[in-house]
DNA sequence: TTGTGTTTGTACTCACTTTCACAAGCTCAT
DNA sequence: ATGAGCTTGTGAAAGTGAGTACAAACACAA
């Protein structure tokens, strides 16, 4: 293994990626994968994607590749997916639904613990099998060893909710409004806007 | 104005950033937004955004600050965002029917002009105020100028959705489902799984 | 008109990230 | 056992982006 040297923020960004293809392309468990299937799959080159994977270990096998299913296990250790990630989802609205119901969550390990709403309408109905709670009750969540939130709901709310969230333990947060969180700096937030995110490919047309 | 500089990739990605930060702080309309305050609310240095900025044209005012219509004008120019940008939506399921009906798009001169979905049980049922269509049909928006689409269909079909799209004369996508899209090199997607998205918050907890 | 305080635009420097090139190591056929 | 053919791991080079520091420019008060 290479000596240490501090591990790139892009990379820790790009296993994710990696445990994806190992999943996907590896079928059912044994097997290798070279960098350059890899990287024909994730539009990556073969180089950085062996320098990535060595920064935790050599996994990989000279003239062979990486062993599907060991590799995938260590990336698993190496993001801390190999223990079920409970997380809470906040907003049982259609995006919410929609969240509650996507199966990809499971493939990385996350597990949807409990789902919030603050809509007196909705408190009480299932959705995916789990009952929609009062966000009131956000703060209950401490008890339980939930690090994961969900936000879904509209940007008006978030901010309040995000505080809730980290009096209430969590640590980590995928935010799906499209506002930008204040939170201290051990919580890790991860912002999605899907309108924004969008926003850049008139720019690269004609 | 700056003498002629590669524009980063990076700076491109941030531009709709900036356009939300103007909508968003700068009320409605006069006024101005010193580098300060907008890196306050994006959580980056103000240097950057001065740069970023700077690589179209110098557009603040020293000792004031950026004007905020004007300015606003300025980022839906360049990301070609000043005319409605038509998209198509393939998929009306639970992620389908969230995207159509999440105001977020039009802040970007985003319009959803049709719906497409291949299960026969939802053609011809509304979402938004669009008639779902058959994904069979797919290929008649040629016709139109609609040269953006969204694609929000699980991952097994949507490679041949992607095809049928480029062929369509489609030449941007924001892709949602979980895998990477073969496409000829002027089309330009975005890809987001909100699964994968959330893969690295557990390693930097704790 | 002059001085103070503020904010932009940008050259320069520094840091980070990617790509290249190749030695080291594995497999398999002969 | 040996050689041919691959593929990994990694130091060094190239490329890209971010941060610093400061001159230029504006507003406003005296």
């Amino acid at each position: 293994m290479m000596k240490y040297r501090r591990i790139p923020e892009e990379t820790i960004r790009r296993m994710p990626r990696y445990l994806r293809a190992f999943s996907t392309l590896g079928g059912h468990g044994r097997g290798f994968l070279s960098s350059r299937q890899l990287a024909d799959y994730l539009h990556l080159n073969p180089p950085q994607i062996r320098k990535d994977l060595s920064y935790f270990g050599d996994f990989g096998t000279r003239g062979v590749g990486y062993p599907v299913s060991q590799t995938a296990e260590q990336i698993r250790k190496i993001l801390k997916l190999d223990v079920s990630q409970k997380a809470v989802l906040i907003g049982a609205g259609r995006l919410g639904t929609a969240i509650a119901s996507y199966p990809g969550f499971a493939i990385f390990g996350f597990n949807i613990a409990a789902i919030f709403d603050n809509a007196p309408a909705k408190i009480g109905k299932k959705i995916a099998g789990l009952t929609i709670q009062d966000t009131a009750r956000l703060a209950a969540i401490r008890s339980g060893d939930v690090h994961l939130a969900i936000l879904a709901i509209p940007g008006e709310a978030a901010q309040t909710c995000a505080d809730t969230l980290v009096q209430a333990g969590v640590r980590g947060i995928l935010n799906l409004s499209p506002c930008w969180l204040r939170v201290p700096k051990r919580v890790k937030i991860v912002s999605i806007d899907l309108a924004m995110e969008m926003g850049t490919l008139p720019y690269y047309i004609k």
